[in-house]
DNA sequence: CTTGACCCTGCACCGTGGTGCAGGGTCCAT
DNA sequence: ATGGACCCTGCACCACGGTGCAGGGTCAAG
């Protein structure tokens, strides 16, 4: 169990953005000591690690819940396929963009952009 | 040569937002009317159409800004090869969490969430 | 039982990425 | 040359994702 200023440092966030976090029902304390102290068990360190590195892939807080929730929903399925498709159509974008660039870093330019051409279609 | 109306209705954002990212240097009009329109050429809807697509891959509009500038930099081969290793750690990152809902879809939740591992090593 | 480090709540504020409105000018078909 | 649709600038406002501070309470080592 780790008070909150060690499970932000883990996690390499604020202490503030703990407690955002907690408003929005991303990470719950395991427990609360007699004077309101919140503390944390190991788990939620991974937890927020995950949240911050998702966040940084472009979902919203509310996709990231439902992330989290993908395993605790009763109909699974549903949600998951939906995600997946998402996740997948994402990757198929930044593929192009990559491919794109390595157009660009090889071959200059062209007629016209190959960047703006890789996701304009 | 098309008009700020037709612009944001062919790359589906609004008139403002067409303006918007006119002061952040990512679309300029072709040319200005006499009276001060804005006219557009084919081109500037799918730079539009690009800057829609990337942003909503999680890159800021300043990041899009060096997506765009990539081909027309002197040195592109820094920046180029900067924002492909960017983009292959996305593409890494994504198809984890990918691989961890396909996990939980087929054989359930074990002892601890797939998913929240799949980002927080 | 004191003292310093740490924590609590509530609230105000910030940057990013837009969105909308007021007041006024432009364009062009009739 | 006039009406209606469209456009201009400037500014205010919005949601999201945090960040920071004030005023006060808690914890644990000495």
């Amino acid at each position: 169990m780790v008070r909150i200023s060690e499970l932000a440092r883990a996690a390499g966030v604020g202490i503030s953005t703990v407690r955002f976090y907690e408003r929005r029902g991303l990470v719950v304390p395991t427990t609360r000591s007699h004077g309101g102290y919140r503390h944390y068990d190991q788990e939620a360190v991974k937890r927020l690690t995950f949240i911050r590195r998702a966040a940084r892939l472009g979902f919203t807080l509310t996709e990231v819940e439902q992330l989290l929730s993908a395993s605790t929903t009763p109909d699974v399925g549903d949600v998951i396929s939906g995600k997946v498709a998402e996740i997948e159509q994402r990757m198929t974008d930044l593929d192009r963009v990559r491919l794109a660039l390595l157009d660009v870093a090889e071959n200059g330019v062209r007629d016209q952009c190959p960047v703006v051409a890789a996701l304009s279609d």
